[in-house]
DNA sequence: ACTTCCGATCCTTGA
DNA sequence: TCAAGGATCGGAAGT
């Protein structure tokens, strides 16, 4: 799971110069399918130019047989400029090959714009998969600075839901503090000029909602 | 399902001509979520420059988060040349924003050159889904939509002065809901651990504070 | 998204 | 037992 593999065949290029240089560890192995292990993805590794190459002589999909196969989070990562392609290839054959890899083979399909950009992309997976975000999603940005009026009060406020910055000024106006807006029942909150019952309920529930569940840091699988 | 919905704003694009000229039926409405709805895929187009906004502004969780909920096939699909970034951007956050965006919330992350091959290749998504290859195919089992329960609180919480995500969940996992903390003494506060008598006092004196248009005195400053 | 920086909190030590 | 010091964590801001 927090395993990181090169395929011993990537020495011909510099991407595990990059990784080192990047300060990821891993090991290098002959792989029998795909060019990265990283966690959960097996990751076959193409430039455009050999995405063409390998879309026109039709060996693609069986190299994408082979790491579906393989893993359950299968990938394919396109390294180049996607303009990059050989005049006489149809238009649409690159975009119809990303489309059956991901319809019919169920890989994600990543891409970068150069070798290092991999060696970044693959360095990411990999800390993402062992050490989560590292932080939570910020929430709430642009908070104000310490400001002597009731600006503080009015940002704190208008975090209730159905509340924006006009609303959060009326309730202020009307229970006094950011605390006595918070301790209003469903019923004393309807009395605020512009609060209804819809808004006031959303406003309680959102109140008492017990943190039964948080997300820390979030994990999800495909 | 072999629906292919094009959202409504896409018509400031170039991308419903481009897929009338390439031959698709598709319908244009109004979408909660996602440009592009193709067989099973929700799709979010980003210009690689609009992508970059959203990472700086922390726009892009929201919106990733969006389509994940919506859909099984959540995707984002990135338009333009991936070198094509701001230069003030840290070049880990662009490959780092693609990872999480496919590790934590199970996106697909698509890449074109251009609205052409845009276009083309929502064409070819729509094409493969509704003719397929004879067979179906087994399609990932995605990710646990976990609605975090309390995120509202988390959010609500999170407003304080000296409080983020972190200290939010400290918070209410302490006293048990947002209007319990709301409700907290200073003492009681500074009892939450990572909550000391500096964070105690302001988070107070945030609830506290009333609005200065009665005050007439000013707080003393040093 | 990432990194850097700073302040607050907490923990350990030693008197 | 408590105070001072240093390690750690989390928040805020900037790229």
């Amino acid at each position: 799971m927090t395993s990181f593999i090169v395929d011993s065949r990537e020495t011909n290029s510099r991407i595990p110069v990059h990784l080192r240089e990047l300060g990821v560890e891993f090991e290098m192995q002959e792989m029998a399918a795909g060019d990265f292990h990283v966690g959960e993805f097996l990751i076959e590794r193409k430039s455009i130019t050999d995405l063409a190459k390998s879309i026109l002589d039709g060996r693609l999909f069986e190299q994408a047989e082979l790491i579906a196969q393989a893993s359950e989070r299968p990938a394919i990562l396109i390294e180049g400029n996607l303009l990059d392609l050989p005049n006489d290839m149809h238009p649409d054959a690159m975009p119809g090959a990303i489309s059956a890899l991901s319809v019919f083979w169920g890989l994600s399909v990543f891409s970068s714009p150069n070798q290092l950009g991999t060696a970044r992309l693959l360095a990411r997976l990999h800390h993402h998969q062992v050490n989560g975000l590292g932080y939570e999603v910020a929430t709430r940005v642009l908070k104000p600075k310490d400001k002597p009026d009731g600006a503080q009060a009015q940002y704190l406020v208008s975090g209730l839901p159905g509340v924006g910055p006009e609303m959060a000024r009326k309730l202020l106006g009307h229970f006094g503090s950011a605390r006595a807006v918070f301790a209003a029942s469903i019923h004393e909150l309807a009395q605020c000029n512009g609060v209804g019952p819809k808004t006031a309920v959303a406003i309680a529930t959102a109140l008492d909602q017990s943190p039964t569940k948080f997300r820390v840091t979030k994990k999800a699988t495909i």
